[in-house]
DNA sequence: GTACACATGTAACCGGTTACATGATTGC
DNA sequence: GCAATCATGTAACCGGTTACATGTGTAC
């Protein structure tokens, strides 16, 4: 039971396993021409993780010879990646999570579509935006701090930080908009 | 000649011993309790990082036994460090490091204040700017391509990275605002 | 005598980066 | 024969994380 903590690599690598199964060539191609340009595309990163992703019994590989060039291993979700992948899915944003690795909330979001109701995805948002107003409210303490007695460069780089937490808050709003009236078109 | 890349965590330690010498104890206080929570405060980071970074005769240590308790081994920048460290912060922002190392800029720009002059300090921003524009308009590119075909929760994952980037171009302005209405307060 | 604050270290592990090596086929 | 494209791999290195271990003095 005790999963090892996944990657966000890792985590990226099972979203898109469960969207098709695909080889490492494939991914290498995603990873280097759209937006998901963040991950390295580089094999040494992305070739080691599917093989660790399959011992860990998260995803199998098959080869697939149809082409008429060098076989492809492509890789699949197992049942067992597939759990442990949407229990990820379920994990709230923490603090935690919000300081030390920022891109992982938008990674869970932006997967999750298939796996969690309307309903969960809103109140998955909602809790995003608790943690976002909540550590604001601290960067605001330390802004008070520094206004009195810091250099202009150190108050200005803060305030780039509450700018782009503000931000979030701000498409965070926006997102649970478009998801409920993706659902209210949808009942329609 | 060849510097050999220095780390995030690095550049950090440099900048705080530029401001005053200080010892790994202190430097986790900083990590612990201001802004820059996001760089870790364990020791197994700060210390070899300290040593790495006299051993490269960018720094260097004096023992400390004014205080009656165990001697406290304070660091400061050598001449050597300090020339990597302006070195450092005279890189204009890159598409790359945007992409693949985007608090770096902040940093650079939240530790310049010293060694820039204002006009430096502009010129830097304006370049960082425009490497955001250029690269908001290939977000935008892939906005538009995922509009016909993406599924909702990527299109708004992606929205939120241009949203972000949105913001930081509003947060330069601010932030090209600032640092000129210092410089002439100064001048008067 | 023990809890706490101050202060430094390091060993084991692990994942990502870089760079290099190779296999298979098509087209010139 | 060689370049290009598709496709997979891995060895060496390195920095950060976690967890543990230790030294020194003060206050209760």
């Amino acid at each position: 039971m005790a999963q090892p903590e996944l990657t966000n690599l890792e985590l990226a690598l099972l979203g898109l396993l469960d969207y098709r199964p695909m080889s490492g060539y494939d991914v290498q191609g995603i990873f280097a021409t759209t937006a998901l340009a963040h991950f390295s595309s580089s094999p040494g990163a992305i070739y080691p993780t599917l093989k660790r992703l399959e011992k860990r019994g998260l995803a199998e590989a098959t080869l697939d010879r149809t082409r008429e060039t060098r076989p492809r291993r492509v890789y699949s979700m197992t049942t067992a990646g597939q759990e442990a992948f949407v229990a990820w899915l379920r994990q709230p944003v923490t603090r935690e999570e919000l300081v030390r690795n920022g891109s992982a909330p938008i990674l869970r979001f932006s997967l999750c579509g298939k796996y969690l109701t309307p309903g969960e995805v809103t109140a998955y948002l909602e809790g995003y935006r608790r943690e976002l107003r909540a550590y604001l409210n601290e960067l605001d303490e330390h802004r008070r701090a520094l206004e009195q007695q810091g250099a202009l460069h150190h108050r200005l780089a803060l305030l780039h930080g509450i700018r782009g937490y503000e931000a979030t808050v701000a498409w965070v709003d926006e997102a649970i908009h478009a998801v409920a009236s993706a659902e209210s078109d949808v009942r329609t």
